[in-house]
DNA sequence: TATGAATGAGTTTTCATTCAT
DNA sequence: AATGAATGAAAACTCATTCAT
């Protein structure tokens, strides 16, 4: 909400941001519409709202009044809240894939690769809690939503790839074992890295402790990694 | 309404109520005046619509149609809309927490205890999807409802409890590591128990293989205590 | 409220109430069933509702639930929601005109006796905030239901018999002057009366002096009787 | 909402805005498009149903009705209910301090001003009905909704002032007495003038005679008038 | 491209009253 | 005489969406 309405006021601050700046460059101190930003600053707000409130409890009143502009435009570039929601599923799915992509763990020793995966994978989660609730809201609507998301299934394949080719080579060494699955594998990392964070609101009522205090974050980060060696570790 | 609540549990003691037996002796089920039915009723129904509606989703009007009363009656006995979800968030929360208390585990081999506490929970989660949801649910309204359910931090203490018996016995044995954390050690075992029920829609379009499908079943079941157990042993 | 909860659990003061000691004679230490205690009861308690949220305001449950017995006995005794309005004002007009009688203003000298009855008049409103609240209500209800209160009309009649006594007398010894209409007189004593109580929230709020404060109280009857009688009186 | 209720007023500073010289310039004295309007209408509307019935009888529905919109735009200006009441309540608030303060008391004699001010006080009460009845009804709610319109304290403030001035003025020429309190006589002059207004219905039912008759209101106007003098002028 | 006003259908909640025991 | 459960009709309020400017 605080980020909301900062992001509603950015000429206060002194700080040109990019789109001040591509105004100055074509010579208006202050561009009046500007549809890429306009877009993207609902979009934010959306995923905020959408976000901390699921898909039946964001309201689209709410989305439009920490917006810059006015609950028209939304309808006018997204369509209906649904597609607005869609929207912003679609984006943030696409960041974590492009990430995921960034790794290079080919280029790494299996154990190693593995590490970084899984270390990746639970940093991922652990700070973009937005993408975790999404996760979850989706799932509350039996994922029909990211459904209709078109790059959705592609973009999954690429961590089973990472995952195949670790085992694989992992495999080949003799160092991993060789009767897993890279799907149930990926699942196995998943639900470590996500359930603390998806889950942690009841989890602290539960047992007093937030899982995602700084202090616990290093100690489950290790424990997960430790977990997963274990689990895909050979035995001697 | 603490009258209310209170009288909707004696039903868990296996004793019959006098309104019970007078029942019996009548020979009909469905009596016209009988609280305890219908508050048990509009539990039953409540839970489903919620856990597949969430809070905000859920309609009241849906809940009461499906009910052998009117609406009326689910104010006359929850209150409010919020007031009937915390019931069913009470009433779910405790099943979990009073079965897990039938395991039993204190009297098998640490291994073995380990591993039927994993299958237990595993077999819960798996079949208890409604539990699973509405946890979800709560999480994305930052547990503040589970918060007010007076019941709800006392009932997670036991599955603590029967953790760091189980830990404290293997390591006496010398068959568990001895570093291990009871709290962080439950949420592992949650996370994979939780993790492929809860988001099986977005895992299940994501790689077109339905978690929760009963041959994955076993092989997850398998695996995760396998995990378990690797993670908990001791190193030789 | 308080007094109506109180009013609720006397037997736990140890003081014996009127109908406690009328059941001890008879023998009985607790009478189960006590039609005119019931029916008193509810009332009292009406009275307080009535008059502290209005005749639609008032809800039936609210009464109810500060009574000793159910809803149900509301309406056996009184029928609805507004003839339990009605005997309310029925017995809140009967007290007031009741006690008028009492004055004997006729032995006194025109002029006390006039003092008299205004100071009489200030001290009942200035105590019985609940009659004044009924008036005013009724009068939002344009007086439909006192209107149906049979021995409402017959028992005003006597105000006006006293007033006109005192002005005849007042006449007749030259301290009075000989053009006033009782009933108007009436009136203006009831408005210098009822006002300050009726109205005294608004007017507490609007220039921060609460006129029921004991500190006006006296000045105010002082200030009223001295209106009164400085409009009476003869000039000379 | 502020907005809207700011953006209400400047129809008083009898400036036509930009869409009412549009309009005049069409023709057209129904626009589809006039919030200004649109809010004029519900609040004419609302303080009629307020004070005729209160603001637990009103019905937001029976407003609605008899407005040239829906329920809906009730809500989209004054938020809720009691909302609206509370603008009722500013609005009939605002319109008497306004007109006092056109009187102008201050050029006339001190005797004729006294007399000017009773006799306004007066016309206003008989005139308005409505004010008279949403005082009584905001009195039966302890005030609390005029308490938080913001302007009403300092709205009061002013007649005190004129009766100061009044007071002080007759002290000075040695026509009136010296011993009163402006608040207090504020009172009294407000006791006269509401009482018969407020209560007529009771008083009329009571008495056989109803203090608004035509007939009867000279004969109030000139006795009260002729009380407060007598009140106020010194004795000699 | 942008806006604020407007809307209808739906959603939660309340309330006086009655029924079965 | 007394009770707690039950009820239907109505009331307040909300929400995604569209219209006029």
């Amino acid at each position: 909400m605080k980020k909301g309405s900062k992001a509603a006021e950015p000429d206060t601050t002194g700080i040109p941001s990019d789109t001040a700046r591509a105004d100055a460059r074509r010579g208006d101190t202050r561009r009046k519409y500007d549809p890429e930003q306009t877009k993207r600053n609902i979009l934010e707000v959306a995923t905020q709202e959408f976000s901390a409130m699921g898909l039946t409890g964001a309201r689209v009143d709410a989305i439009a009044e920490r917006t810059n502009t006015t609950k028209r435009m939304l309808y006018y570039y997204f369509g209906s809240k649904e597609g607005l929601y869609q929207a912003v599923l679609e984006k943030v799915y696409g960041d974590i894939r492009a990430l995921e992509q960034d790794l290079h763990v080919s280029e790494l020793d299996p154990v190693d690769g593995m590490q970084a995966l899984v270390e990746f994978t639970f940093d991922y989660h652990d700070r973009q809690r937005d993408f975790v609730r999404l996760v979850t809201i989706e799932n509350i609507h039996g994922a029909k939503y990211v459904e209709q998301v078109k790059t959705f299934k592609g973009r999954n394949v690429t961590v089973i790839h990472t995952i195949e080719d670790l085992l694989a080579r992992g495999i080949a060494t003799g160092q991993f074992r060789s009767d897993l699955d890279p799907i149930d594998l990926h699942l196995m990392i998943s639900s470590l890295c996500f359930h603390r964070v998806g889950n942690r609101h009841t989890f602290g009522t539960a047992f007093g402790r937030d899982p995602s205090h700084p202090r616990l974050r290093a100690r489950h980060r290790a424990m997960i990694v430790d977990a997963v060696l274990r689990f895909v570790r050979k035995d001697d």
